[in-house]
DNA sequence: ATGATATATTGAAATCCGTCGATGAAGACG
DNA sequence: CGTCTTCATCGACGGATTTCAATATATCAT
């Protein structure tokens, strides 16, 4: 509801974000809305791997309720995994950080 | 649940970010966890002040909506405002921002 | 095979979130 | 004052999220 006042509160339109892409960037900052995720995302970005077993000790949470955490990450595309063995190895992915870094930076 | 076994997942304990910390930067990323919020955050890094009549055009929600989603971006320090004659508005908070982003940021 | 360990999935309960209509508060203008 | 405009708050509905116990799956060891 834009007013046709003769005193004008807005300046020239600013560019938008299309859509799409905020949907899919809050989908990742979801992700991240939990301390426990939090958490999780700051240990991978100072160790190139980080196996399960740490993070539930790290925790202090039911091993599935760490599971699930690691689950969301992974469906938001910021984290992927492999399996050695009997033990699940968790990384970043840096396109995906760097792309949730750039949407809030000053330009 | 750490296991004994001769064979050891982990490697050395890497350093953990405390839960304060964690529930701090969690509460701002969830700030975060909406396509409407993340637009208004991206508005406001591209220009310096922003009013709100500008997010209610822009976002095609209606206008409580737009108020609701500005507090939350506000109580979570992220943004702030003043109001100036009949119109308010909105700028980023620098600081806030940045450590968002450092808490992503591979180190 | 049998048992033990690591991780994932399911299901259910409590809580939290996004949305909007209705209403309120505050300034501008005549 | 009275009205109009902008923005904020309240209350409610529908839907999503967090958590864990129970269970499933997969791998290793004997």
């Amino acid at each position: 509801m834009k007013t046709v006042l003769p005193i004008l509160c807005c300046g020239p339109e600013t560019p938008v974000l299309d859509p799409g892409q905020a949907e899919l960037l809050a989908a990742q900052f979801k992700a991240l809305a939990d301390p426990a995720r939090v958490t999780i995302l700051n240990r991978l970005a100072a160790a190139d791997e980080v196996c399960v077993c740490d993070f539930v000790a790290a925790l202090d949470l039911a091993q599935p309720t760490v599971s699930h955490h690691l689950k969301v990450l992974r469906e938001a595309g910021l984290i992927e995994s492999s399996r050695r063995g009997t033990w699940a190895y968790y990384r970043l992915v840096p396109e995906a950080v760097d792309a949730l870094r750039g949407a809030i930076t000053p330009r």
